[in-house]
DNA sequence: GTCTATAAGCAGATAGAC
DNA sequence: GTCTATCTGCTTATAGAC
């Protein structure tokens, strides 16, 4: 087996476990349990346990950042430019091996160990509240705080992802497209 | 100072300290010196901290269950028994001096140290599963998985409860009707 | 009802052989 | 790259004085 294999394999049983029950209560001997190493050889792939979830939570934030703030600032209706965003995060997201949902859920990223993780989090939600704040001042959205708005974005998001992970996702694409409209239902204003 | 203030005290920083790192992450000597007594001490109040988590388990759970099964079984349309519940529910927890969002979000009830307590919570989806079935057997609400309604009314609710323990609520019962419209608003059918 | 002292166990991480 | 053996520190919880 070679080393990017159990390297992922880290990555996927740590994801996995993280989410069953929490980061600071899955131990690095579990991990390697359902990795079938022993605990110390984790420590040849990652310089330590904190690394693990660093690199999971990269995989989903680092790109999202990105594409968040690109829809910032580009033309057209928010509430498109939000749908497109969200299609392509929950996409992405379902196709990842991982647990994905474990990052946001859990308690990783809440205790300082983790600040600069939560800074990024917190760049990209301002981010997102601003594309929020476009669509309620354009009336394309209810009126509610922005940040009521992300919190229910975020937290849909999430109740998505733990849904596609319980049932069996054939096609990634058109369940990131339902998961969308359902999340924009949520505060777009009828048209008609 | 009476035991019962120093039972409330302990349960109220815990639940904080719980939604910030945790459950296993917060340890005892944390939750004494936010109560501003010993370590120990904390053991004449409680057996152990499993108990504590399990008190403010209880104090949002059983009455909920009991509510939610009532709301299945009554008359009338399935939109607005949910309603009725959900505005009964976000008054009751966004009453409580506790930061019950901890509860839901956090790590514990996910190990199976709690499995008893997730018992509990898997019979409340249930019935919150069966009244979503309803409103969507009889039109008022779209047509998703029952499963994917419930997970987006716990994740709506638990999103209501983070940004009222936010912002500074003045009426409660105002804001809890506003978070039972929002939750609505997401999968019931336009009536026009 | 709170304290000090401490037991018993488990955590993450390192050393060094193979 | 994985192993066995082990260190150090921190965890929950108990014993017993006041």
């Amino acid at each position: 087996m070679e080393t990017v294999d159990t390297r992922q394999e880290i990555l996927i049983q740590a994801s996995r476990l993280f989410k069953k029950l929490g980061y600071r209560a899955t131990t690095t001997r579990e991990i390697a349990k359902a990795v079938n190493i022993k605990q110390p050889s984790l420590f040849h792939h990652f310089p330590n346990k904190k690394a693990i979830v660093e690199e999971i939570f990269s995989l989903s934030l680092n790109e999202a950042a990105v594409r968040i703030e690109e829809a910032c600032r580009r033309d057209g209706p928010a509430s498109e430019r939000l749908h497109q965003y969200l299609v392509w995060d929950l996409s992405t997201l379902h196709r990842m091996p991982m647990a994905m949902s474990a990052i946001y859920t859990g308690d990783a990223l809440k205790s300082e160990e983790f600040a600069e993780l939560a800074a990024k989090l917190k760049a990209f939600y301002h981010s997102l509240e601003d594309l929020i704040s476009q669509g309620i001042d354009s009336g394309e959205f209810v009126e509610i705080d922005p940040m009521l708005g992300r919190l229910i974005v975020a937290s849909m998001t999430i109740a998505h992802l733990e849904y596609a992970e319980e049932v069996t996702v054939t096609d990634p694409d058109r369940i990131a497209r339902e998961g969308a409209d359902l999340i924009l239902r949520a505060f777009r204003r009828e048209q008609n």
